[in-house]
DNA sequence: AAAGTTTTTAAGACTTTTTTCAGCCGTAGC
DNA sequence: GCTACGGCTGAAAAAAGTCTTAAAAACTTT
């Protein structure tokens, strides 16, 4: 079970990487907003611990832009101010949790174990929007009795849409979700992958389309009954 | 939250627009000194990010004509030179902070975000006016419970009033924005878009109209209830 | 190594947006 | 009231962007 940990005050970053350390979480601790997006991106965590005050870059700003970027990971936001308008920002931003410092360490704890335990292996996930459910597992996509499996492209393009319902996404970023950033993949192979989904959505009978919107990109859309 | 971009390497420019453009940033970009200078006088940015490598007049000039001219916008030097020099140079012609290339998109927002926030304003996912609301992610334009998809030009367009809501805007200068320097658009072009436009703000009810006035140019004009 | 699956590539059909054009309308100046 | 110029708008043509399908290539599995 992996955490990110992102808190510029070395010694309570110490001190919590081995809290964590000592229930057998493996903790990668950086110190900076920046590092924080690199290792993010760079590698599967199960739960980030982002405190707001960061140099650099700081922690609503990582928030958004993780969750901008498609990452699902629970995040758990960490601060000194107690405010109430710094939850609120936060929780809207995509935060799972919210702990004002200082706090002692069990109730970290019970807060990293209830996020963690969210997505334990045994729960299956399931993604839904609408009619559709997604299970983050097998990649099965299901709407009312019938369900399809996807194909791991198809899936991981349909998971960029179902985090962000509302959102219009670019093919540039469905590529750089989808294929990674330094891949040689073409607005056509989205459109490819897109024509994919929208035959399955078809069969599934479900009441999600998904719309085109010339330069712009792609966004759901829900068809009236 | 208008930014200037000048940057004479066109790929970079376009890129960099962009990703600003995705952050709800309105972007003007210009790929020499002197039509800097010229923008950086004519309209109002709360941002410049200059190139320092640049034909007829090159960045440091550009910044000290408009420091010296007053202007106190903030400004992020751009430059391919790693060389201290530069930097200490920038800094002490009053550039704000300094980048150097290439950077990534990251670094290159955090950077973006520390100098824009500085004055206190939160980034617009939605361009207000009156009774009208555009959402600069998906040019979904709205009024009272109605909304319509705006085309990508007609989205600019739209985009550049909104911005100056009591501007009085040129054919010329809407060209200029929304079809880009080397165009070879008319003036027809412009006002078959400004009739497209009304049509959509007339279904959409809204007390929002875009009024010619006769060889000067367009502005937003809202009618008395 | 064959069979099956997924992903990429490519080409033509199709759709939407953008441009062009022509005729009409309205205001300003005579 | 007439004329001239600038502006408006509908419709057709052109261009750009997207969809779909099929086949080739790259992997996986057996």
């Amino acid at each position: 079970m992996n955490i990110l940990l992102v808190e510029d005050e070395l010694n309570l970053a110490r001190a919590v990487k081995k809290i964590l350390e000592q229930q057998g979480y493996y903790v990668d601790a950086v110190h900076d907003g920046l590092s924080a997006i690199d290792y993010a991106k760079g590698m599967e965590y199960q739960l980030i611990i982002l405190d707001v005050m960061l140099p650099k870059l700081d922690g609503f700003e990582v928030l958004r832009i993780l969750r901008k970027d498609g990452l699902n990971v629970p995040i758990l936001m960490l601060t000194a101010r107690s405010a109430v308008a710094d939850k609120v920002t936060g929780l809207n931003s995509g935060a799972d949790d919210y702990l004002t410092k200082p706090f002692d360490t069990e109730e970290l704890l019970a807060r990293v174990g209830a996020l963690t335990r969210r997505r334990g292996e045994v729960i299956v996930e399931e993604l839904k929007y609408e009619d559709l459910s997604l299970s983050v597992q097998s990649a099965v996509l299901s709407c009312g009795g019938e369900s399809v499996q996807l194909s791991h492209k198809e899936f991981e393009l349909l998971k960029c849409f179902l985090y962000n319902p509302t959102m219009t996404l670019t093919k540039e970023t469905l590529i750089l979700r989808a294929w990674g950033a330094d891949s040689e993949a073409t607005d056509n192979n989205v459109e490819v992958y897109i024509s994919f989904l929208r035959k399955k959505l078809r069969y599934l009978r479900s009441r999600v389309a998904i719309r085109n919107i010339q330069k712009l990109g792609y966004r759901l859309e829900v068809e009236p009954c």
